[in-house]
RNA sequence: GCCUUGGUGGUGGAACUGGUAGACACGCAGGACUUAAAAUCCUGUUCGCCGCAACGCGAGUGCGGGUUCGAUUCCCGCCUGAGGCACCA
């Protein structure tokens, strides 16, 4: 009998869905645990390789928890609102509930073969009505909640209008924005003006912000879609664009988000990176009176965001984000159009680009600031490092304190006024904190670190400073120029924003006749007559709000009264494992986690983290392929020809991926090619080496818009679920990033096959026995137990694998076909291999499923050793090894070592300057 | 540029708390079985040197330093790959 995995894997695939193996119940007498997986985003490219490395993971930890006697939540569901199907259509004229419901039909195809614990009947569609009416209905919580921040939580919106009509703007709570009114005056305000200011304090928002705007297109685009500042479609110019947006406000939430990471169990690197996001600092907001020559400069003034208010004699000049509007205030006639050159430069520039850029740019205003402690007149320059986002937009410089700073001053040989004394060289800039201040007036002598209280003092007794946190994070833009997402249940009615009544969700995404951009610079929804008569808002939810609270679906999918029941998320409460990449570190994990806390605080849940650990699993990537077109042509240059810079005979370049289906090895297809995308690139000429396109070849993330997927179907098809499991978790940590490769797979595939023939001869057929194990086997087995045990609850699969082909080896060595060693061996290897080992399970006489069998337990007693081959170095190195009893005396271990041949001989007749002994571990001569 | 992370044989990786570097695989080389192939099994495989061989010497975990009896592991500096940087998901 062979092991055919093919057919076995079918029907126990086929066994396991018909008889709702998976299904998990609500109630239950044992511990519950929940196993959850970032969904995917249901892309038309299908599976690939990389997306099952976490499921796989998650799929064998759940299983194991089950055999460990858990009531095991593991769900699965689809991501589904995005702009790639949106893309689609636009391409396609193929609507992206079609594309959608096409592309989770294969997915769900692709993950069914692969074998997963998953419990169907709970899958979510973000895309589906029945599930974004509640999206939509979280968002109305929000927009109708605002922060307190004296009981740091989100509150109804009502408890506001309640304090504003007690005490006007200053209640107490009640965040300071530029609404400054007593209570009176709130209750004569008219709705519309009420309206106007309740915005500014609800969690859901609407204002004003920054959009990549591409005037070619008439539409938005995302900064993915813009490369070196022109739109990869088309290659036209994005600028900045100023449009209506809703916020969530997140940033409310800073601190809570802060204090959470420490009830969590994420990795240091992962809080690390979230706290850096969130980027709280303290320090203080300083005005400084402006004098210029220009007339519209009269009494205004500039409002800097330091952290270092110590080092306020050391400022040389004044450096503002050139979006600032106060520019074109405080600029001189001289300096005007050199102004105006640069702020027209900077605006084609992204944050990341103006951030990234090694040349050094900027121009003086010709206006100055004033020290307010002795008048120094302080030139006011703008530059692009500068970003209009953070703080005030504006920054005091202090070059002999801060390394850019420092750069800025020698480019434009502004001096650089000394005040750490010995502590800073003249050639690089020196940001401690622990130097005694020179050059510094009042200050001087004092150490940095206690000056800064000192300034923030005296500054905030003159009346032009004050203590400041600040928070690098902004509030989340939450609203998007498309179709692809859930519409807001919002009406204006004259400027005012209406939310719509509970019984009016969900608000269904109408029906469009193109999914084309429309007028100035709003989504499709606008090009609807009916939906505009509405007065609907035009503008739909992000990608992220379906999956911010997705996890709370899960445990309660069907209903259709709430959310979901707070029976449910009481019982399931928290996600015990989260398994997820790196790259959703911020974006994700901090949404959901501030969706989760406001909920908390509303009362609808009884948990404000959603996930108590999270597993990161490390990205598989790919090998992407790159063509290169000369910029604004339509010729496409071959890789070995570009020169050092990049470049091709002084043409810049613009690199473009191409569908790796499409290269063989290195050469492009140039047939396939021209017809590509719907014949985007028809009519490209190309410049040839050696009669072929060569491509350009990256390592990177494996992803649709990379074109570089690989695809798993067929690596399950040759070798089967089982191995391309445990092949898939043999490649490495789970945590750990790696390029995909196929070769190897085969090793994986031959230990399955030899822990068949434990069981199974193909000529003699079977081979198992039920005769009692020997010491020596029950060794091997629990040597296994213990490992795979530790390895499976600490995710260290790879290992795990490793340890399944040492047990089977070791037992094939042996000739063991015993049912005693081979069943418990099974239930080990049920939840990376279930389909073998359901099989060889009830091949060997069981009538129940392994799924539901009982971890094996550890028995010490049957790997007890009573000696060691201790390695024993001298001098650090090893030399040889000797046997000793573990329970040999120190001394004696010493005796033996020294008594040692080859010891004898390192030692030439010298006595050893000591003995350096760890009991278990090795011996040490020193000598 | 900033934040995070990785770099170990020809390849993927192992070494969990500072204690025998290279487990387990892939690949490769040789052999057995076979008419032959597939499958399977056995042997070898970090590099260099001496050699019949060695449980012989030397070097060795990106590079350069340091701490230690002992460093892949800890510290400092550098090089380099990957992920993220707010409208890809």
């Amino acid at each position: 009998m062979e092991y055919n995995f093919n057919e076995l894997e079918q029907k126990w695939q086929q066994f396991w869905q018909q008889s709702n193996a998976y299904a998990v119940s609500n109630e239950s007498n044992k511990p519950k645990c929940y196993v959850l997986d970032m969904f995917p985003y249901p892309s038309g490219a299908g599976l690939h390789v990389g997306h099952p490395l976490g499921y796989i993971s998650s799929d064998i930890y759940a299983r194991y928890k089950r055999l460990k006697g858990f009531n095991v939540l593991h769900p699965m569901g689809y991501d589904a609102f995005g702009l790639p199907a949106e893309q689609y259509a636009l391409e396609h004229g193929v609507h992206p509930a079609v594309s959608t419901e096409q592309n989770i039909a294969n997915f769900r195809n692709q993950l069914n073969k692969i074998g997963f614990s998953f419990d169907w009947s709970r899958e979510v569609n973000t895309s589906k009505p029945n599930y974004y009416k509640w999206t939509q209905w979280i968002f109305l919580q929000l927009f109708n909640s605002w922060f307190n921040r004296s009981l740091q939580k989100a509150e109804p919106i009502e408890s506001l209008i309640a304090l504003f009509e007690q005490a006007g703007s200053t209640a107490e709570g009640v965040a300071t924005t530029q609404h400054l009114f007593t209570a009176a005056e709130w209750k004569s305000y008219p709705t519309a003006t009420q309206q106007q200011i309740l915005m500014d304090y609800r969690l859901a928002y609407c204002g004003f912000g920054e959009v990549n705007w591409c005037e070619a297109l008439g539409t938005v685009l995302a900064n993915d879609e813009v490369v070196n500042g022109v739109s990869e479609r088309g290659g036209h110019p994005v600028e900045k664009k100023k449009l209506r947006q809703w916020y969530l406000r997140i940033t409310e939430y800073a601190d809570r988000l802060l204090q959470g990471l420490q009830t969590v169990d994420f990795s240091e690197p992962m809080k690390e990176m979230q706290t850096n996001w969130i980027g709280k600092s303290q320090g203080a907001e300083i005005t400084f009176a402006i004098q210029s020559t220009a007339a519209s400069a009269a009494n205004t003034t500039l409002t800097v965001y330091t952290t270092r208010p110590d080092t306020i004699f050391g400022v040389d000049f004044m450096v503002v984000a050139p979006e600032l509007d106060l520019i074109h205030q405080i600029t001189t006639e001289e300096q005007a159009s050199a102004v105006n050159e640069y702020i027209a430069y900077v605006k084609s520039r992204s944050d990341r680009e103006r951030q990234a850029e090694k040349r050094i740019s900027g121009c003086f205003t010709g206006a100055y600031a004033l020290n307010p402690f002795n008048q120094q007149r302080i030139p006011i320059w703008i530059s692009e490092y500068v970003l209009a986002g953070y703080g005030t937009g504006a920054i005091m410089a202090v070059p002999c304190g801060d390394e850019r700073d420092f750069k800025f001053a020698q480019h434009f040989n502004i001096p650089i006024t000394n005040i750490l004394g010995s502590a800073f060289n003249g050639t690089e800039a020196n940001n401690t904190k622990d130097a005694r201040l020179e050059n510094s007036d009042f200050l001087n002598g004092i150490v940095m670190r206690d000056a800064m209280d000192l300034v923030i003092t005296k500054l905030v007794e003159m009346g032009i400073g004050k203590r400041k946190v600040n928070f690098k994070m902004r509030d989340a833009a939450f609203s998007r120029q498309r179709y692809w997402g859930e519409p807001f249940p919002i009406q204006w009615k004259n400027g005012v924003a209406v939310p719509l009544p509970e019984s009016a969700l969900p608000l269904a995404l109408p029906v469009v006749e193109s999914y084309g951009p429309g007028p100035d610079g709003q989504g499709p929804l606008a090009n609807i007559p009916e939906w505009v008569a509405k007065e609907l808002e035009t503008n739909t939810m992000p990608g992220y709000a379906g999956s911010s609270w997705y996890f709370l679906r899960y445990m309660d999918p069907s209903n259709n009264e709430a959310f979901c029941s707070r029976q449910a998320s009481d019982y399931w409460n928290q996600v015990d494992v989260y398994v997820g990449g790196t790259e959703h570190a911020v974006g994700h994990l901090l949404y959901s986690r501030m969706w989760t806390k406001a909920l908390f605080d509303l009362g609808y849940i009884g948990f404000d983290e959603p996930f108590k650990k999270l597993v990161n699993q490390g990205m598989i990537t790919g090998n992407s392929r790159f063509v290169y077109r000369i910029h604004s042509t339509n010729q496409f240059v071959s890789h070995g020809l570009l020169d050092a810079q990049g470049t091709y005979q002084g043409h810049a370049l613009d690199k473009i991926h191409v569908d790796v289906n499409m290269v063989d090895g290195l050469v492009l297809d140039t047939t396939a090619f021209v017809q590509w995308k719907n014949a985007e690139f028809a009519g490209a000429t190309f410049i040839l080496e050696d009669g072929k396109y060569v491509c350009g070849s990256e390592v990177e993330k494996m992803s649709k818009s990379k074109l570089n997927t690989v695809n798993p179907d067929d690596l399950v098809k040759k070798y089967g679920a089982d191995t391309f499991r445990m092949y898939e978790m043999f490649l490495g940590p789970v945590e750990q990033s790696k390029p995909w490769d196929t070769k190897g797979i085969e090793g994986v595939h031959r230990f399955l096959k030899k822990l068949w023939r434990l069981c199974f001869d193909e000529t003699k057929g079977k081979v198992w026995i039920d005769a009692e194990p020997t010491p020596a086997e029950l060794k091997i087995l629990h040597k296994t137990i213990k490992k795979i045990d530790d390895d499976t609850e600490r995710f260290s699969y790879n290992t795990a694998v490793s340890a399944f082909m040492v047990c089977v080896n070791e037992l094939a060595d042996a000739k063991c076909h015993k049912k005693a060693i081979l069943e418990p061996l099974l239930i080990l290897l049920a939840p990376y291999a279930p389909h073998i080992a359901e099989e060889l399970w009830q091949q060997l006489g069981n009538t129940s499923l392994i799924i539901d069998a009982q971890y094996p337990v550890f028995n010490p007693t049957y790997v007890v050793e009573s000696s060691k081959e201790y390695p024993v170095s001298i001098n650090g190195k090893v030399r040889t090894n000797i046997n000793i009893a573990l329970d040999a005396s120190p001394e004696e271990v010493e005796s033996i070592a020294l008594n040692n041949e080859t010891v004898q001989k390192w030692l030439e007749g010298k006595a050893p300057k000591k003995i350096i002994f760890v009991k278990g571990k090795m011996i040490n001569v020193v000598m």
